[in-house]
DNA sequence: TTGACATGAAACCATTTGGTTGTATATAAT
DNA sequence: ATTATATACAACCAAATGGTTTCATGTCAA
């Protein structure tokens, strides 16, 4: 369904409240497709589909380990989210500075 | 079609393209929709749909001017979006820092 | 080697999403 | 008063999303 690498990016793949929960389990360990499906009650497919999705986004790498495939967290996804918000934070309480700048004089 | 309040949050508000450069054009200034309509090739109905997922969201506010409705960014909800980020930066570059506390003898 | 376990993959489905067109209403300008 | 402008709202649509079930495959253990 949805593996091709890219296809997903970082702003798709935390939109999902199951996606972000499966990155905050990882974020302490590896961890197995069984072992994280145990955290939720929808099915082990429906959470490999979600891993997938990750996966294309860069946020999560595997590897097998015997017959399990173990998932774990990849944060530079995170740190371009980051980057993209830094350009808003010019906008957040700092009303004073900007009157420093911006000599509020149009129209 | 969408405007419930709550019915969308950031993390759903942000995942589309459209709706991100909607909040980049009003980081600035008060647009009017029809102005805002102008830097897209889709229809005034369609970029107002996304103001309406943008609004439920708490990303954006808005307030009539004559026959016009003026949009402006608010900047709250993207300072939750840090918040939950913030999470995820002890995972970065500080490998040196978690080996300090995490003595790796874990098998 | 037989069975249990962990995953992969295909087919299917309902709902949501992102878009369209068409019509109606309110305000501004001539 | 009439026309043009700015928006609102409803109906509709194709494709994507988030889930399911079923079956196949590879690996570990007895």
């Amino acid at each position: 369904m949805a593996e091709d690498p890219q296809k997903y990016d970082v702003f798709q793949a935390i939109a999902d409240p199951t996606r972000r929960k499966l990155l905050e389990l990882l974020a302490k360990e590896q961890l197995s497709i069984a072992t994280l499906s145990s955290h939720f009650t929808m099915s082990r497919t429906a959470v490999t589909k979600h891993l997938g999705i990750l996966e294309s986004a860069g946020l999560v790498g595997s590897q097998k380990a015997g017959r399990e495939k173990l998932y774990r967290l990849e944060v530079k996804p995170l740190q371009s989210l980051k980057q993209w918000l830094e350009f808003y934070e010019q906008y957040w309480d700092d009303k004073l500075e900007k009157l420093k700048f911006n000599v509020e004089e149009d129209e």
